[in-house]
DNA sequence: AATATAATACGAAATAATTCGTAATTAACT
DNA sequence: AGTTAATTACGAATTATTTCGTATTATATT
C-alpha cells in the first residue's frame, strides 16, 4: 500500500475541503469560496492549487482552457492523518482526553448523542 | 476576561506539554525531553522558549543562573482553543464528524466507552 | 482580424518558523 | 585567581508558506 505521508498546510486543506465537497472545480470556483471565509488574491489561490499538484494533493485536467482540479488524496484518510497527528501534539497521544474534551465543548444534540450511542454499541458487541 | 488570542506552532505546542506536564522546568530539561522525541538543539530550544516568552505564552524566572520557564496559558483552554480551530480547518467544522472519525479510529476500550457514555448521560440528564 | 476578457505561468517578495553558530556570561572547582 | 563547564544572548541562515505583480496565452466578441 503506497502511502506517502501527506502534510498539507492549513491553505491547502481549505482547498481540499471545498473540492472534497463540490468536487472537481476551476480555480475560479475554490477562489471564490475561499473568499467566503477570507480574503484571497486569485493568482494566490492558483499558486497554491499549482504547488498541490506538484505534491500530488491534487490533479488537475487541462484539456479546456479552463484548468479542473481534483483531490486526489482521500477524504476521511486524509482526515484520520491529520487527526492522529493533532492528537499526537496537541493531546499527547490521548484519543480519549480529546473526544471528553470535544463534547465537553460542542454540548451535542439528542440525534448526535443517539448516533454516537449507537456507534459505542456497534463497538461494544464487535 | 482578557483573552489573547493564541496560536502556538507545533514546536510551541510541544514545549507547553511538557511544561504541562512537569511543572516550571530548566530548558536543559525541556530539550532533554524534547529530543526523546526528535533531535533538536540545545540553542533551538532555547530560543523557541526566549520567543515564547515574549508571546507570553510562558514566563520565566531568572533569579538563579539556570532560568525556569513556566507555562502561562492554561492547559484545558488551550487544548480547547487549537481543537476548535482544528475542527473548523479539519473537519468543516463538524465536531461530531471528527468525534466519529477519532472513535472509529481508536478503538476504545470498555473502560473508555463507559467513560464516554457516563459523559453522554450527564449531557443528556442536566 | 482586432479587441477585450479571463485564465494560467512565472518568479520574486513578504512573512513565519525553525535551526544553529558563536560570543558573552555565570557559576563551580581546583 | 585561573580554568573549566554550563548557560544564556544575539543574530543570522535556512526553510516553509503565503501572497501577489506582471507577462503570457487562450478564448470569446465585435
Amino acid at each position: 500500500m503506497a502511502n506517502k505521508k501527506i502534510k498539507p498546510t492549513e491553505s491547502e486543506i481549505e482547498v481540499l475541503n471545498i473540492l472534497w465537497e463540490h468536487g472537481p472545480q476551476s480555480v475560479r470556483f475554490v477562489n471564490d469560496k475561499l473568499n467566503e471565509q477570507r480574503e484571497v488574491g486569485y493568482t494566490t489561490s492558483l499558486k497554491i492549487m499549482q504547488l498541490m499538484v506538484e505534491k500530488e494533493l491534487l490533479s488537475r485536467n487541462t484539456s479546456s482552457r479552463t484548468h479542473i482540479y481534483k483531490a486526489i488524496v482521500n477524504e476521511q484518510k486524509t482526515q484520520g492523518q491529520l487527526l492522529k497527528k493533532f492528537v499526537d501534539t496537541a493531546f499527547r497521544g490521548s484519543s480519549m482526553k480529546m473526544v471528553m474534551q470535544a463534547l465537553g465543548n460542542h454540548k451535542p444534540s439528542q440525534e448526535e448523542l443517539d448516533e454516537i450511542k449507537e456507534l459505542i454499541k456497534n463497538i461494544e458487541n464487535k
